[in-house]
DNA sequence: AAAAACCATGGTCTTTTGTCAATGGTTTTG
DNA sequence: CAAAACCATTGACAAAAGACCATGGTTTTT
């Protein structure tokens, strides 16, 4: 598909796009399009543009996602010890989620104490 | 306190405190110290920059939390609706840990397929 | 066949969230 | 008391993640 297809499917801009593939977080096809020079994008570009959404809700940098879907790439026996990476990177979503759920409290917490005060509390 | 004892118990640099202060996230007290003109930090600055940090890692944005911040501080009556920004908020949070869970699903998959891989599975 | 919409490439610009450096004064410590 | 550590203020700088613009070519639509 082309970039255009890409961007309406995924929801990321045509800019965002050509940004992580300068980054080299996604890859065109090797050919382009015959007559013009069109890149062309393949299915599963998709399905790492949703990756790469859920991993920057969950802090990741685009450093850091340029190392994890290598990682992804690699499969099978690619020996290259990246577990060390994988794990803190675990640790580091793991913690964000604590932080954002002690945070959700606090939102919840507020919007509570002033959904009762605007009008004080009725007389018992 | 002085800021670098505020610095130092919260974990922020001087210059993040700063920096917080002149967005209005934080406040000195209003007077300064006598002979110097050192700024002073009430006990519960360490309380907001807890909050600040939570939220961060929730994706809040300085603008957010100035906004938020001032709900905190109205407390009672002084009925100003921010109903509609803290259930906004709520959502977003929700949906970004749901989002960060998807992805520290995937983190794990990835480990655990690459910590069969190096070696293969062993001869059954 | 025009117009409108799309694409590639390259470069500039912007926002956010701070950090760093400079200057000049204050406090604490050896 | 002298040095080291701290503070305030100002302003320059920086990294990240794109958005935006210009140019020139290509497709699609009317």
């Amino acid at each position: 598909m082309r970039i255009g297809e890409l961007a309406r499917r995924s929801g990321f801009s045509r800019d965002a796009i050509r940004f992580y593939e300068r980054q080299g977080l996604i890859s065109a096809e090797e050919s382009r399009e015959e007559t013009s020079n069109y890149k062309r994008y393949p299915e599963d570009a998709i399905m790492t543009l949703e990756v790469i959404r859920d991993a920057q809700a969950a802090g990741m940098s685009i450093g850091d996602l340029s190392i994890f879907l290598s990682q992804l790439a690699a499969e099978a026996g690619d020996d290259f010890d990246g577990d060390d990476f994988l794990a803190a990177k675990i640790s580091e979503v793991e913690e964000r989620i604590a932080s954002s759920e002690r945070f959700l409290q606090t939102l919840r917490e507020t919007r509570h104490a002033l959904a009762i005060a605007p009008y004080g509390d009725p007389p018992t």
